[in-house]
DNA sequence: CTGAAAGCGCTTACAG
DNA sequence: CTGAAAGCGCTTACAG
């Protein structure tokens, strides 16, 4: 609670000028006599001297800081976004999160973050804002926007091949996709996948939006669709987790057996997977190194570059107990 | 990404001074010409000012921001704790998140955070810091730490009571708790509530720790010890939500039914207690509201005075199928 | 080796 | 009604 000591406080303690204690607190390679360094030091932490980091960031015209907005705390999905993100950008400041969703209103954030508060903002999942009012470089995350060109995303046509082609080697042939909503872009890509791996194995295509958003309301309403029409599957790839919990409710609720009646695969792996019952198989994305190359991007390059980008690190089918051999 | 506008710019546009355009811009109340103003709102519009957020807080010594440190985002109950915090915060600033905890080292948020750029710190959740060092007030939030008279917490020891209530109210005698870490003090007072309406009904009072964190992991290795022990239990109270779930785990491994042969209560509510099957049976707690008075208190409490208060605003069982009348 | 001065982009008395 | 000036707490050439 000390509070309000500034360099001035500390340069008369010591008996010098501001711009010596500026330089020697900063470990600046500045030659001083080492008593004179020793008394700086020492009054700097017999006064708790701690750096107004805000001045500092005026002088210097830059934040030290990225922020990084986030639709929801709610979807797993976003913490390992976070995590990799804050990883990455340990050594280049700190990362300021904040929610576009609920509790405040659309253009709240965009104000707290977009005066000089930070250096970039990594925008995660849309948030419907008018990007050419940013004047902070900015990188969507996880979606592409049209007619925005500065992006970086995760191969989700891949996953979902990955998800049928595990479907496919335990026989199955008669394969349905629970997509995420229209608007969101990962969803378009990742129905693409679907019908793609479906082409080149000769299976037909049978797609079942989620009404609304990734939810598992939307994910449990798809599935009682699918099952009302009775088209005689015995898989199931469900564009997302959150989604792919609520197919499993719907089974449970009509007294489908999964794995043995119908097996379900998610895109998407969190501890959340492993905590249902039966736990889900999964398509494992690179999230943590998309937040990671997101800081890097933003970091590294200029402000007006276009980006796009897909992360192509290693992803991996996460094998539990909601697939198994048809029957 | 036009940047770099200024107040400066502005005013060259407009044909007065920066002082004048200053006051127009933020609406104070100053005698000016209607044409001079209408002069000055059109150039900044024109030239897309935004205010400098950081500028303008070294002068006010007034961040317009507060931080919220959560020790990870993989908790739903931090998600609550957020929206009401936010929701709260929205006229007095904004609200900056970081993670306490994976992702980087311990007082990396600490430098992040404490030099100016945010008004208060809420603490949710203790995080091993040495708060003397901070020189920002700071409120802890569902946490009391030893040693420090700065916090706001939830009614833990009525959660306990009313879920014991519940349980009894059903018939159930032989009642288990499954409590938190104990280096969490809110693992103490549930447990200590638990005891206490264990006395005043001639309960007797059975408690197993959860070994390690408040995880699903620990809560499925704590029921499994629970079975192991054979104790006759017909009912059990699990002190968080992700443990429960993990207790859930462990009965299903063993073929124990839930509700039939054992009911189960968890304490704090997420959509997570709906998606599991069974859904669990939970204690919902004002989770929204300790966010909001969290900020509240940091926004109007001298950053001296001690604060140690308990938000009283309702609480509820919220009854879903872990919880079924005695056999 | 150390100091004096300018300036980052604002706000706010104080003048006219 | 509008402007000139000081100052928030720093950093960084420029001097000595």
């Amino acid at each position: 609670m000390a509070g309000r000591v500034t360099l001035a406080d500390v340069a008369r303690a010591a008996g010098v000028d501001i711009s010596l204690v500026s330089r020697v607190l900063r470990g600046e390679d500045v030659k001083v006599r080492e008593e004179t360094r020793a008394r700086i030091i020492e009054q700097a932490r017999v006064l708790e001297y701690r750096p107004n980091a805000i001045a500092r960031s005026l002088k210097n015209a830059k934040a030290g800081a990225f922020g990084l907005v986030i639709p929801t705390f709610n979807n797993p999905v976003y913490a390992q976004i976070i995590i990799g993100a804050e990883a990455a950008a340990a050594r280049l400041g700190s990362v300021m999160l904040t929610t576009s969703g609920e509790g405040w209103d659309r253009t709240n954030w965009l104000e707290a973050l977009d005066g000089g508060r930070v250096d970039g903002l990594l925008i995660a999942g849309g948030s419907g804002i008018d990007h050419s009012r940013l004047s902070v470089p900015y990188l969507m995350v996880n979606r592409a926007v049209p007619g925005v060109d500065r992006y970086v995303v995760l191969d989700d046509e891949k996953a979902s091949r990955m998800a049928v082609d595990h479907l496919a080697g335990l026989g199955h042939r008669r394969i349905a996709f629970i997509g995420g909503p229209a608007g969101a872009d990962t969803s378009v890509r990742r129905l693409s996948g679907f019908e793609q791996a479906c082409r080149d194995r000769g299976l037909e295509q049978i797609a079942e939006p989620i009404p609304g958003e990734y939810t598992a309301v939307g994910g449990r309403e798809a599935m009682r669709r699918l099952l009302e029409a009775d088209l005689g599957l015995s898989g199931v790839v469900v564009a997302n987790l959150p989604s792919a919990v609520g197919a499993l409710q719907a089974l449970d609720d009509a007294g489908v057996q999964v794995p043995e009646d119908l097996s379900v695969v998610a895109i998407h792996d969190a501890e959340l997977a492993g905590l249902v019952r039966p736990s889900l198989t999964t398509v494992q994305m690179p999230l943590t190194q998309l937040g990671a190359r997101a800081i890097e991007l933003l970091a590294t390059s200029s402000p007006s570059a276009s980006i796009n980008e897909v992360v192509a690190k290693p992803m991996q089918v996460v094998v539990r107990d909601s697939t198994g051999p048809v029957a």
